[in-house]
RNA sequence: UGGGGAGUCGCCAAGUUGGUUAAGGCACCGGAUUUUGAUUCCGGUAUUCGAGGGUUCGAGUCCUUCCUCCCCAGCCA
């Protein structure tokens, strides 16, 4: 069914809305946790997660996978997802970021409830906390600069070596933060530090910074704040704040885990948090091939203007994604059938454009186009003449009903559907052979025109009265083409951009074989030069009048979509979200 | 060479405290239906779990050695 603008409210589970699938989530080491979790009655039964980005960019396909996991997994247990915004570090954020990160995760449909939050709300508790970190020796602030601070951190095979500032006092170091709050120093002349072991294994337990002199304006503080605290320090904060119980996270936060715990039971024993305290859990983010997902490299394409902007549709941002026409349902068929796991691993394009494919079949509405149309003539049709031809709007689904077509003597038909010489298992139309102009009649190929360069003009044919589709005589006839067209006289001529994948390579930018010993290549050579290709075609009369994002299967073609920027009132233009598999084209014709 | 992770079919991924023939999905290959060379539907596809030893009546699951890959030395997240 064409998607209708997005009015406010979530969308039914999945499982709800397709007849594709119904299988129960896959187990998963996650869902084993929470299921232990709930044995022992640790959460006595709660299950409350969250998708917390950082404001300083756009979602894609990458937090699909992370989105629809937190979520997934609260739904499935009868839990809340929380959204909130990382927003630490004033220097990278904007009020722009966290606008388009609610647009993207209400598009993919789920419901955060009243559990929307920042955690520049929570500056004040863990201000707070800080102070009772130092209070309880286990803070001090440190004024070696970063460089002092690299040095001493020691190395990854060798231990580092305290700072001269370890040992200073409770009172002084209570002291300095306070001046370092109250804006006395410049930024980096103090750092406030964790005081664990700078001789641990674990380099993140080498008395990581935890707040820093940072003077920005904050896109929601303002200016209220000049130190801010790191994202080491405020996310087991923001989790316990929050009561949050899975804490999920991908892999690299893995070395994390121990500061994480080590801060919480601290905060526990001052009586900031009760017990048990948040659980994090690690899991391996997504990689797909044929496109690249981090921030660094998706600015540069969008920076080179190799791409239109950050929501175009060929960029594996979500807003590329809904402009692309691919759907919320189609990304959680992808997440629970990619599963979650935590080894690292790449999952092929063909994975997420077959789960689009699989929700479009469902709920694209068929239409008629031709991509590039070719003159066909009934020489045996009265000239002037026309009528309406039927066709289902989903074959699958007949209740849908059915919308008239116009047919004339003169057709728009596919070019690739001609072959003057037919090659062998070809079984369109070619001189001599017959075939139905689906819905409508079955017709026999007399010969084509050309112009001076050789190039096919028109096509001609002859039709049998008698064979018109839902007519007894149309039995009578068996073709093995069957083929899609439109009234050259009534037809709608639109702009519609076929986008195919940004990158020709699995893996752009990576060393292929035969390139010489230490050639680095650049992902950005690897760009598909045919990523977009831009028609003018001839669309069946009843698309005039599709809306901005209504989605439709332009029969033996793909999945389109009305886009939602370049559609005018009844001047509809669409973008193929993918095409439809061609085991012929794949056979190499 | 320190620490933390991971290695099960082409790609993902289940595999409970070791117990008959190693889930499932995608891809692929057959075949059936089909007015989309689409969809749908049947059927097929790992004597083997990174490699080698060992324990055991029995190991993907336990022990051991080794190999490969990923992450960590921001006052980023």
């Amino acid at each position: 069914m064409p998607a209708a603008p997005y009015n406010g409210e979530v969308l039914p589970f999945f499982a709800a809305m397709t007849s594709t699938s119904s299988a129960p989530s896959a187990s998963n080491f996650i869902r084993n946790i929470v299921d232990e979790d709930n044995r022992t009655g640790k959460w006595e039964g709660r299950v409350e997660t969250r998708f917390p980005p950082e404001p300083n960019g756009y979602l894609h396909y990458g937090h699909a996978k992370s989105i629809c996991l937190n979520f997934g997994l609260a739904e499935s247990y009868g839990g809340v997802c929380h959204l909130r915004f990382d927003d630490t570090n004033p220097a990278k954020e904007d009020q722009e970021y966290v606008d388009a990160i609610i647009e993207a995760v209400r598009w993919l449909g789920f419901d955060w409830r009243q559990h929307l939050y920042f955690a520049s709300d929570y500056f004040d508790i863990m201000y707070a906390c800080a102070e009772s970190l130092i209070k309880a020796d286990k803070a001090y602030v440190d004024s070696q600069s970063a460089d002092e601070m690299r040095v001493r951190r020691g190395t990854l095979t060798e231990p580092g070596v305290d700072s001269p500032c370890r040992n200073r006092g409770i009172d002084e170091n209570l002291d300095l933060f306070r001046r370092m709050k109250a804006g006395e120093f410049a930024d980096g002349a103090y750092v406030l530090r964790a005081k664990i072991d700078m001789a641990s294994p674990n380099i993140n337990l080498r008395d990581p910074a935890i707040y820093r002199i940072r003077r920005a304006t904050h896109h929601r503080t303002g200016d209220k704040w000049c130190i801010y605290p790191m994202y080491t320090f405020a996310h087991p904060i923001e989790d316990a704040i929050e009561n949050v119980t899975h804490s999920i996270c991908t892999l690299e936060f893995e070395d994390q885990r121990p500061f994480y715990e080590w801060l919480l039971e601290a905060l526990a024993d001052a009586g900031h948090f009760p017990r048990p305290l948040p659980h994090q859990i690690e899991f391996a983010r997504l990689n797909l091939t044929y496109v690249v997902l981090s921030k660094r490299k998706l600015i540069q394409l969008v920076d080179g203007a190799y791409v239109s902007g950050w929501n175009d549709p060929r960029l594996p941002t979500l807003s590329g994604a809904r402009r692309r026409g691919f759907t919320p349902e189609g990304f959680r068929l992808f997440a629970e059938r990619i599963g979650v796991a935590k080894a690292d691993s790449w999952i092929d394009m063909s994975v997420l454009e077959e789960c689009m494919r699989e929700h479009l079949n469902d709920a694209a509405h068929r239409r008629i186009a031709v991509l590039d149309p070719l003159k066909l003539i009934i020489a045996n049709y009265p000239e002037g003449a026309s009528e309406l031809c039927q066709a289902p709007n989903h074959p699958l689904k007949p209740e849908l009903g059915m919308r008239d077509i116009p047919f004339s003597r003169e057709l728009w038909i596919e070019r690739e559907d001609f072959m003057e010489t037919p090659v062998k298992g070809f079984h369109r139309l070619y001189p001599g052979n017959t075939v139905r102009l689906r819905y409508g009649y079955v017709v026999k190929c007399t010969g084509c025109e050309k112009d001076a360069a050789g190039k096919v003009t028109a096509v001609f044919a002859e039709y049998f009265p008698d064979s018109r589709s839902g007519t007894p005589g149309a039995d009578n006839y068996k073709t093995k083409g069957n083929l899609h067209w439109v009234c050259a006289a009534h037809a709608y001529t639109a702009e519609v951009r076929l986008y195919d994948r940004l990158f020709a390579q699995p893996h752009p930018g990576q060393r292929r074989e035969g390139d010489p010993e230490g050639f680095e290549r650049d992902f950005l050579d690897d760009i598909n030069p045919d990523s977009i290709r831009v028609v003018e075609a001839r669309l069946e009369p009843a698309l005039r009048a599709a809306r901005a994002e209504d989605r439709f299967q332009f029969e033996r073609h793909g999945y389109f979509v009305a886009d939602r920027y370049d559609s005018a009132e009844g001047a509809p233009v669409f973008n193929r979200a993918i095409p439809l598999k061609d085991s012929w084209a794949k056979s190499g014709k």
